[in-house]
DNA sequence: AATAAAACAGACAGGTCTGTATAAATGTCA
DNA sequence: TGACATTTATACAGACCTGTCTGTTTTATT
């Protein structure tokens, strides 16, 4: 029965993203979860490892979401790529994670708040962003491109783009002019 | 005679950018900049405002900086384009900014760390990325691109997606693949 | 050299932070 | 019901934070 030790997470994550992980304290997580701070340090040695364990359920959270997303829109493996830009649109207008809205990418969001490549919430966001870009590798063999890593490369470079620019300059239509540009670089791919 | 405040900010900016805006005390930049306390509360309300003054200052060298990168590459106005990701390539591999090193965008960071979009600091990156898109939108007009506009934001796309492939993942190569994706997609809109 | 402005050092207040200690309350399962 | 583990409430330590206050020293101007 870890129902505690997961409202605790969940309850972290929400705060976390919406707020920072410095700027929030381990007191307004507790108030908010109705979790004892004893309960908290008996499951987690410390505050950083409870910021590990949000990002940990972030990074199943997203990407479980994303390929679901991708894979529910369309059974063409083109168009799959493509759809990659439709879920993005949708989690920047906010209507993907209801209860947390867009606060950009949470491992981007860490990877700036924890700038030290060595820290151990930077490396989790490097994986978390490997294993994204392993994923549109897999979607970019099944298109049958001949250059599948190169391809997912690309593609998660616009996706990036997109997160900060929906972010910072508060313009969730990057998403569709990143879609228009995959569009481009498929063909121009296509036609080697 | 500013020079004692223009010495405060330049530290401030050193260290916010290097280790974060709510992670880096005053104390440590009155430290490290061998200013007094009280001469920091003249020139400034609060750290608020120490913090958009570094904002400030960053968004003028970084503009100034990358302008006269791409300016002094060379004179063909549609290479200019082009050079904006060689310029990129040499910031992430830290040869840009020797004292600072490479931390991803301060303004990314920034947006990160102040989540609400009303929040001046979040504003000001906002506005510092327009600039960078106006300034993107001059090059794209002297070279004679139908839409400079269009073209102005993918190039402007391609650039935040590399500065997060860079940080994130410590990829500097991303410059390179997105020089490639830009070459695909001006020659795209060129035969258009 | 005299006067005014600026920067200095350092203590301090009041608050917040993480993490610990102690003891009461709650729930579980035999 | 009784034994046991978990969670709770609360207080606390020690560190750090921002911002203020006081008084001294340095610097600039005339």
């Amino acid at each position: 029965m870890t129902t505690r030790r997961d409202h605790l997470v969940e309850t972290a994550l929400k705060l976390f993203y919406m707020n920072g992980f410095n700027a929030t304290g381990i007191d307004r997580i507790l108030a908010e979860s109705g979790v004892a701070k004893m309960t908290l340090y008996k499951h987690f040695r410390s505050k950083d490892e409870l910021i590990l364990a949000a990002l940990e359920l972030r990074d199943q959270r997203f990407r479980t979401w994303l390929e679901a997303e991708i894979e529910q829109a369309t059974d063409d493996p083109e168009a799959r790529l493509l759809a990659l830009f439709d879920a993005l649109e949708t989690w920047f207008r906010g209507e993907a994670f209801k209860e947390l809205g867009f606060s950009g990418c949470a491992f981007i969001n860490a990877a700036s708040e924890f700038a030290d490549q060595s820290h151990p919430a930077h490396q989790l966001s490097a994986e978390h962003k490997q294993r994204v870009v392993d994923y549109l590798e897999r979607l970019c063999r099944d298109a049958g491109l001949s250059d599948p890593v190169g391809m997912a490369e690309q593609l998660a470079l616009l996706k990036e783009g997109a997160i900060a620019t929906a972010h910072v300059r508060n313009h969730p239509d990057a998403a569709r002019r990143a879609r228009q540009m995959a569009q481009t670089l498929i063909a121009a791919a296509r036609s080697t």
